[in-house]
DNA sequence: CTGTTAGCGCATTCAT
DNA sequence: ATGAATGCGCTAACAG
């Protein structure tokens, strides 16, 4: 605990033979403006240096009321690796822009959430990014829409704030792509519900995105087998379809989980992924990888997204309410039956 | 943007009709001590709700040196919930205690680690949660050492750091006795190296518990099919293992992607779980919901350690160096095949 | 019991 | 081109 004696700027104007004034100056790179001699400047410089000086956080931000700290809020309850990817992008970018990142998790408790913003909001961040797990619809906390926020992985339509999101309908393209890039001689449906529950907006966009490129290739769309996303809905819903005679050369899940689920199905009834059938998936978790065959999926880009989304924050170009769409990268396995 | 003015100690003093000091020593519980007049209290207090006043932390971090706030540093890769978990039981406990988490990845680079260790020090972080997503022995910052430091998932021999960990020992006991309260009629294995490869601890504590538990049964560990943590090695070496003609009526994997890989094997070669064979994990991560049957799973606590990190660290009653064991529950699934 | 006074370290306006 | 003076908002000796 015993920290060395931090030095502060007057030992580094003292040491140096000028005023605080002039140290401030050009330690704050204003020397220009000021027009400072250059001698004296260097003098500074080396002061600083010898003395290992390093401005106290705490009296500039009291002077200057910002903080070079930015404040992450999102609901994500525990698991998933959503929280730290979207985190290692916000957090290398706010790095980048000398600034750090605090967070807050609400656990989709309003009333925490509101506490989390207000503390914030003391303790003056420049800005705080809003973040969900499920890309959806939401009413940001009251205090927050006078401040610099950023939306992630959602929208607020009533308030229209400078959102970033992936670029769902363009992954649903890609998705098809990707399977049309093999061979598909067959039926292809998708597999996951489309009702916006939780206020998810991706299915919609995605399906979208996977009959214009359907159709644009001249194929189309067989059904939708509908199911929540996750390993079991996915499991029934594939499993019934299979046993009530139905068959398919091409499968979209419309998440990694839905993927497994429907892995699990196919593989009960003697079906080999890809010769019988190719899947495509999305989200590019780390499930996708581990599946035999490892599945191709489109990937949700966390840590491009916090990344943007710190950038979008801290720009100065005061830029208007503006929604960025980061593309859906894919990570491609071995789900899908090569051509010839 | 157009923030409301906020209002600050002495406004509230002069609405209340007393000095700044005065209102000081009331609004931070100090009147006790103080003995002061408790009309004067009462006025202080509604002259401070109704201003709204919030203390300007800042200021108070000027003055006290200190910040209600802790770093964590980790050197976490994207991806696994470890991050997420973590962070959200950290959270919680420095909710508690009125502290804020700021986050400083290292990326695994200790250029980037010092650097992080240097911002967080430079901003008087009240203390430093020095993380690793690997259970392993580590050689923290030198700037760390003199600090406020509690070591997660990790010790470091050298400094004798207060660290906190999960009880692996005990989590290997605990994955045999979830084994044997099922049938199990045969040899039992367990699938995954001991090689401390990237320093983890976690294996040989794990193997230790389950040896001295399977003795203290009156069984013995048939033998163990060593294999790097992931899912294809595991399938590869329990593929081979099967193919050799061996057999086993228990298996426990030493994390939920080795248990992944086992089960792609098992089914290849025919084998149901738990009719055939029964299986246990450690790690207690979504996967392990998401099999069929679903896995039973020995947990790594991360919010736990999180927030028992949070604690130890603001913890003022100074205790030494010491190093607390985290029980791992279980998440307990269907493949162990049921007694009777 | 309460008020006066004095900084914490820095940025900045205004002189020179 | 540089310095003196001031105050950000708060806490804490030290008076009374």
């Amino acid at each position: 605990m015993a920290t060395v004696r931090k030095s502060t700027l007057s030992d580094v104007a003292r040491r140096a033979g000028v005023s605080a004034t002039t140290a401030s100056y050009i330690l704050n790179g204003r020397s220009a403006q000021m027009r400072i001699a250059p001698a004296t400047q260097d003098r500074v410089l080396k002061a600083a240096a010898d003395l290992r000086y390093r401005p106290n956080p705490s009296a500039r931000s009291l002077r200057t009321s910002t903080t070079r700290t930015v404040g992450v809020i999102s609901d994500l309850v525990a698991g998933g690796s959503f929280a730290s990817q979207m985190l290692t992008g916000a957090s290398a970018a706010a790095r980048m822009l000398a600034h750090l990142i605090v967070i807050g998790e609400s656990q989709g408790d309003p009333q925490l959430e509101a506490l989390l913003v207000e503390e914030m909001l003391d303790r003056h961040v420049d800005g705080i990014i809003y973040a969900t797990l499920a890309t959806s619809e939401v009413s940001v906390p009251r205090p927050l829409r006078q401040q610099r926020v950023v939306l992630l992985n959602c929208v607020d339509r009533a308030t229209q704030l400078p959102a970033v999101l992936p670029d769902e309908y363009e992954g649903g393209r890609t998705a098809v792509a990707e399977l049309l890039a093999g061979e598909v001689p067959g039926e292809i449906h998708v597999v996951g519900e489309m009702s916006s529950e939780g206020g998810s907006l991706a299915g919609p966009l995605r399906l979208d995105g996977i009959r214009d490129a359907l159709r644009e290739a001249g194929r189309d769309l067989a059904g939708v087998l509908s199911c929540p996303w996750d390993v079991a809905p996915a499991f029934d819903v594939v499993d019934g379809f299979l046993r009530d005679g139905g068959r398919a050369a091409g499968l979209v899940c419309l998440n990694d989980r839905v993927a497994l689920g429907t892995f699990q199905a196919l593989a009960e009834h003697g079906l080999v992924v890809p010769d019988d059938v190719s899947v495509v998936s999305f989200d590019g978790s780390e499930l996708a990888g581990w599946l035999r065959p490892r599945l191709t999926s489109v990937a949700i880009p966390y840590a491009d997204l916090g990344a943007r989304a710190v950038e979008m924050l801290l720009d100065t170009k005061e830029q208007g309410p503006s929604v960025v769409r980061v593309p859906m990268p894919v990570a491609r396995g071995t789900s899908v039956l090569r051509a010839r």
